[in-house]
DNA sequence: CGGCGAGTTCAGCGCTGTCTCAGCCCGCCT
DNA sequence: AGGCGGGCTGAGACAGCGCTGAACTCGCCG
C-alpha cells in the first residue's frame, strides 16, 4: 500500500498501539504497518507509558479495557507527564460506553469494537490530520476519475452530482478509492471493510459492489472492473 | 476546528486555566486547546499569580475554590500587581455564586459548575469580544442561510420571523451554527451542549433535535439532516 | 399550594441498512 | 456447442436506528 500514512511527502507517522488481546494486537500491527505507519506495541497499560516516552510516537492507540490499569489511567499518567500525544481509544460497546464521554474533546476519538480496518486506519488519518495540520485543514478529499469523496461529511459525488451512500457503501467505496488500480480480492474486501467478527461469506461482497455499481458506477465510463477468480479493481478502462 | 477563537484573522487569543481537580482542568485544556486557543494552566492560587505574570494571558479562566487561596485573593493580588486582565470565574452553584456577581461588573463573567463547554467557550469568546474591541462592539450575531442567531439576547430568527427557544434549545442550535457545514456525533454534541456531570445517554440529543426541527427546520429548505450512523449536518440541500 | 416551563426518559413504530439466498446470467474451458 | 462454476442481482427476513409524543420530575413563580 501507498497512499495511507506516509503520503504527501510527509514522513511516515509513528503509532503506539496498545492492547492485550494478541490476536487483535496482531493484527491491528500487522495493517497499520502494511498501511505505512511505523507501529510499535505494547500489551499492558504500564508498558505502554514507558513505550510512550521512549518512543515519542505521534498518535496511541489505547483498547480502554487493560489487564493492570484501564486505559483512562494510562491517559492520565501520560498527560500528568506534559505528553498531549493524541489518542484513538478502542472500546466494547455494551460496557462502558458512558466513560467513553469527553473522548470527542480534545481532538481524540474512539472506535468501538468490533471495528472494521477501514475504520480504524480512517479515525486514526483524521485525528493526525488535525493534530498536525493546526487549524485550517481543507476537507479532505479522496478524488479519482470524476469520482469524489469527502471523508469528513460522508458526501460522494459522481461527475458533480451527489449521491447518497449507506455506511457500508461508503467505507466500501472508500477503500476502492484508497486502492484505485490495486487489484483487491474479496476475501481482501472482506478482512478491510466489515468488522473482524463477521463470519458471513464473500457473497456479500458481491451485493455491496452490485449496489455501489448502480449507484456509482452506471454512467461511462465504468471504473469498478471485475476479474474474474481474482477479485475486483478500480480504474479506467484499459483503452 | 477553524471558527472558535482564532479565526477573523486574530492571533490566537492566550488563556490561563487555574484549577485544582485534575479532571476537569484536563477537560478544560483539552478542549479550549481544540477550540483554537493557547492555553497554559495552574493548578493552585500561588502557581496562578506567577503563571500570570510570566505568561501575560489575554483572559484568565479562575476556580473559585482553590486548595491554598480563593479565587477572590489570586484577583485581589493580580489587581494589586496592576494586571487588569479579564477574569472568567468557575463557581459551584451555592452561597459563593453570590459573592462572585458583584465582581463581574468590570467586563468579567462566571460559569457555574457544572458547565458545558458550549457555555464556557460563548462566556469566554464574549468577555474578549468587550475587552478587544473597546466599547462599541457590534452585537455578535452568527447567521447561516436564512438563519440569525444572537449570541447576547439570545435572540433567533428563521426567514426573518423570530422563534422563541429554551436555553438548552438555543445552545443546541449555536454548536450547530458555529460548526456549520461539520458532521458532529451525537456523542460529540453530548460532551459540547450538555453539562459535563451528565450521564444520560445520546436518547436526549435526539429529542433536542426533534423539537429544533419542528421549531427552526420547518420550512424548505432544510438545513438540518441526519447522517445514518454517523451524526447530524447542518448545511444547505446537496448542491 | 397549584401551575407552568424546562429537562429527561421511554416506548412504540416506521423505516433504513444489513445480510442471506435462490435463480439467472455470462464467461471460460474442453 | 455445451456444461460448469463463478458472478450478478432482486426479493425478503430481520435487526437496530432514529423520530416522536406522552408522561414524569423538578424548580420556580405567582
Amino acid at each position: 500500500m501507498s497512499t495511507a500514512a506516509g503520503d504527501r511527502q510527509q514522513p511516515a507517522a509513528k503509532l503506539l498501539v496498545v492492547e492485550d488481546e494478541p490476536n487483535i494486537l496482531e493484527l491491528l500491527a500487522a495493517s497499520l504497518r502494511y498501511a505505512g505507519f511505523e507501529v510499535v506495541t505494547a500489551a499492558a497499560g504500564s508498558d505502554a507509558v514507558q513505550a510512550a516516552q521512549r518512543h515519542r510516537p505521534d498518535l496511541i492507540v489505547l483498547d480502554v479495557m487493560l489487564p493492570d490499569m484501564d486505559g483512562f489511567d494510562v491517559l492520565h499518567r501520560l498527560r500528568g507527564g506534559g505528553t498531549r500525544t493524541p489518542v484513538v481509544f478502542l472500546t466494547a460497546r455494551d460496557s462502558t460506553e458512558d466513560k467513553v464521554r469527553g473522548l470527542t474533546l480534545g481532538g481524540d476519538d474512539y472506535v468501538t469494537k468490533p471495528f472494521s480496518l477501514e475504520e480504524v486506519i480512517a479515525r486514526i488519518q483524521a485525528v493526525l490530520r488535525r493534530t498536525r495540520g493546526g487549524a485550517a485543514e481543507p476537507s479532505p478529499r479522496l478524488a479519482f476519475a470524476d469520482l469524489e469523496l469527502d471523508e469528513d461529511s460522508h458526501e460522494v459525488w459522481r461527475n458533480g452530482t451527489q449521491v447518497q451512500l449507506s455506511p457500508t457503501e461508503f467505507k466500501l467505496l472508500r477503500y476502492f478509492m484508497r486502492n484505485a488500480g490495486r487489484v483487491l480480492s474479496k476475501m481482501q474486501i472482506l478482512d478491510h471493510v466489515w468488522d473482524y467478527d463477521f463470519r458471513g461469506d464473500t457473497g456479500i461482497v458481491e451485493s455491496y459492489v452490485s449496489v455501489l455499481r448502480r449507484k456509482i458506477d452506471a454512467s461511462e465510463p465504468h471504473l469498478l472492473h471485475t476479474l474474474r477468480g481474482v477479485g475486483y479493481v478500480m480504474r479506467l478502462p484499459s483503452s
